[in-house]
DNA sequence: GTGGTCTAGACCACA
DNA sequence: GTGGTCTAGACCACG
């Protein structure tokens, strides 16, 4: 699997590594129950400092995405997640400010399912992970 | 137009001004070439700091969703906006954001449509401007 | 509000800082919706990091302890907080503990009641705060 | 005697054993001057590391609950102990922190009571050891 | 080996 | 002014 990050981005590297992560998770390149690499090794991999990976884990775990054992994070086995009040709450703020820049900016609908076909083109299990 | 700010919500105050200033453009209770409060006198009103007023209208010009006058804002009077390259790669961001956040969390397409509904009813013209 | 922070005790100092804090809570020396300190000038005045005292505030809002504005930590100005399953499930365990370690040492009932009674002294709304 | 372990319970596994065995002493499913299991067999049996079962059976020891001989651990035969000056001033640190956060979440008497006697029913001799 | 805790210090976003 | 993010590096607990 493979994670990139751009350390220049708006949005902060643990958001950037938590949604890579996720995409990991939907193509199948992590399987439930699947162990992550070690806060440390990753950070190293990446060039990111360690706590920065942590907090990524972290918050997952407090998502329900990962799960915490003894010895390293893993994807939770049991991915049947729904999302809290809270967490639903945002995504309909989210979901709002789209549509509403949407109209703003006229995009049309078809220029809306071709973003996003194409993202979903890239979120599709890949044959060799 | 009304005007209402969490300030304690976990978006910033300007954010949530700017798409309360774009929710009245939708809803035509600001129409295309209408003057905007000033800073001042809005930042008043709604009690919050003249400087986010500021920011907030400074950035919805940049978006050309504003555009300012000698003395003071006002709403762009050609609303034929086109994003800019670099707010069209940021709306991707977020729509790709929404779209595994989805699918992680498997909220059906049912329930996304629902809400959609919910939130594009909140954005037709009300009658009274 | 005094809090005292023991450097070599085994809980970790955040840990330490949490019970000072309800601790303060339930005395009325800090009461719903009051501010508390911004975590670097408590940090600086009990000598210890920023970011021991940061984890010992967002933990704590996490438990529903302390909100967290725009501006800083405050108490939650609702009190009426509820543990979760997880918090209580942990609770009954060191509850389990306490009870068998009193079997094994022998601790008397009265021995018992003697230390609660001291603690719960400890607790009482001081009358200046 | 059984003993479970749960691996990924946010409790040290050390610390789960020690309470297991506390747990059989009060059960009498182990008396007094009863021999231990040697820590490898022990650590084989319930698939954990030796060194982990090594460390619970010396801090058990260092309280006073075992007792070393040359070969092997045995149930202490005089099991008159007393908390040592250290041990106690945890206890009272723990006792501290349930009844501090009894408080601040609202915990009843009578949940608090009925937590302890569901322990207390469990911790009941049994009839075949 | 793993993560947890703590420190020191930098730069940025927000109001 | 506030907290948020990120870094670098140290020592400890656990298994």
């Amino acid at each position: 699997m493979y994670i990139r990050i751009q350390p220049n981005s708006e949005t902060p590297i643990y958001t950037q590594l938590i949604y890579q992560i996720k995409r990991g998770i939907i193509k199948k390149e992590l399987l439930p129950g699947e162990g992550l690499p070690s806060v440390r090794s990753l950070a190293g991999d990446i060039g990111i400092n360690m706590h920065t990976v942590n907090k990524a884990y972290k918050l997952l775990v407090e998502e329900g995405v990962l799960a915490q054992q003894k010895k390293g994070f893993m994807v939770n086995p049991n991915l049947m997640i729904e999302m809290n009040q809270k967490y639903l709450h945002n995504y309909r703020e989210r979901l709002e400010e789209l549509l509403i820049d949407a109209k703003i900016f006229n995009l049309t609908e078809e220029s809306i399912s071709k973003m996003r076909n194409e993202i979903e083109n890239t979120l599709k299990e890949s044959d060799k992970s």
